[in-house]
DNA sequence: CGAAACGTTGAATGGTTTCAACAAGAGTGG
DNA sequence: CCACTCTTGTTGAAACCATTCAACGTTTCG
């Protein structure tokens, strides 16, 4: 079994607190209902109701809204150590589907469970409320990233969001990150087609920026990608330099 | 002074949770520090750390990020009775700006003031939650619509959406409600040019759909509208029909 | 009165989509 | 094992939606 020091939740969010022994303890006893989920089968699927919440632990996860007219936009990616459906445990219904990218594993979280954390680790509480707040920051960007920029910019930019989110949990570096997307996934998370994802990944490789090929993302010139996505990790709330 | 049921917020939240006379003592005591904002004059400006959050009483703010090319993408807009940046009550810093349309009210909430309510009225406090989760399936919407909609299902979403949050707080029905905002406005929240906004327009009201003038929505034919927009409001999460 | 903010329209440009066709690899069943 | 299909990736050409540039009208306000 996995240390719990070495959890992805407990990687993430040591960037924020320094977490006791008493609050990897209860980092722990969050585990204890391990789920596994097959790959593109939902997990929650929109409108339905009484979901649960999940911890994510292994593989990839992407949440998104499918339109009456078929088309699908991705809200937001979730790696290791992320939370997955936290807010419709109080709205009425999911307003979005969970998709599993690969197989998967995570921790189900029922209402219960988080009242056990707000009264017995509250540091750990302020923890997990900083992680919401952060996971809705990465939502405003993406929004002004679809709204705001050409194809180029949205492409890095999300390149480099994932690969500085990865970093926080040992799972990516300034070199690259595994990566288990396809074009398909990235068009529709950046609000392009999949043909146009294409051109715009060829450009970016040919300019030696990035490459994205074969399940892998690969930063040839991590600075000049910085500058060309305009990215600025603020939002993202982590300290220091990350990626090293 | 207002009696404490219309105060926007009472009405907002009485959508969710049927409030007892204690709840709305709190909310009265909510709107203990009241504070007055100017047109145009940022409250929060992105970047800005340590800052109070407020609720909207009278007027409505945006509440958007600059990128550094100059360019504005609004995320989100206020009316009465919304919160406004309780999120970065946690986040280490503002990740974006407020600025106020027009002259408007506001009452002043610090993180002491949460606490108490949470304390003291739990149904209200997780009211609130409730508003705020709210306030986050209206960004991914939003996200959506940009990522997946062509200008004309934008707009006319937006102006459905706005309409239904009005019908809340009792500002506005199916046949249309006073709206504050520029043109400019409406390009900036949209992701397109002030120049296109004015096209699209133009052609909402040719078609006979709605009409965006001098200062007030008119909807000609809502549920012609509604089919245009695909709009479905289950994501705000109001049980029953509310635009009456 | 002049300036500033907002609204309006035309023409040219361009980024992105759509359509279409093809290549390569994985998995499936006969 | 091989044909078969499905998924994913790739590229070209035409069409289109939205932007940019430019000009002008209107209203407000100091």
């Amino acid at each position: 079994m996995t240390k719990v020091e070495n959890i992805p939740l407990s990687r993430k969010l040591s960037a924020f607190v320094a977490l006791s022994k008493a609050d990897l303890a209860v980092i722990e006893r969050l585990h204890r209902r391990r789920r596994s989920f097959a790959s593109g089968r939902d997990m929650v699927h929109q409108g339905q109701a009484g979901q649960a919440a999940y911890i994510l632990s292994v593989g990839w996860v992407c949440s998104y809204k499918i339109q009456p007219d078929g088309t699908r936009q991705i809200v937001d990616i979730q790696v290791p150590g992320d939370f997955l459906g936290l807010r419709s445990v109080l709205l009425r219904t999911s307003d979005h589907s969970f998709e599993p990218i690969g197989e998967i594993q995570a921790a189900e979280v029922l209402p219960g469970d988080l009242l056990e954390v707000f009264a017995q680790a509250p540091r750990l509480a302020l923890a997990i409320l900083w992680a919401v707040s952060r996971d809705e920051a990465m939502v405003v960007e993406h929004l002004v990233c679809i709204g705001r920029r050409d194809a180029e910019a949205r492409m890095a930019h999300f390149l480099l969001e994932l690969g500085s989110r990865l970093a926080l949990v040992k799972m990516g570096s300034k070199a690259g990150y595994d990566c288990p997307l396809t074009q398909y996934h990235l068009a529709d998370a950046l609000g392009l087609s999949a043909v146009h994802v294409n051109r715009v990944l060829r450009q970016l490789r040919d300019s030696g920026l990035v490459t994205f090929r074969d399940g892998h993302v690969t930063f040839h010139d991590y600075n000049r990608l910085v500058e060309l996505a305009e990215f600025d990790p603020a939002y993202l709330d982590q300290i220091g330099p990350l990626l090293k």
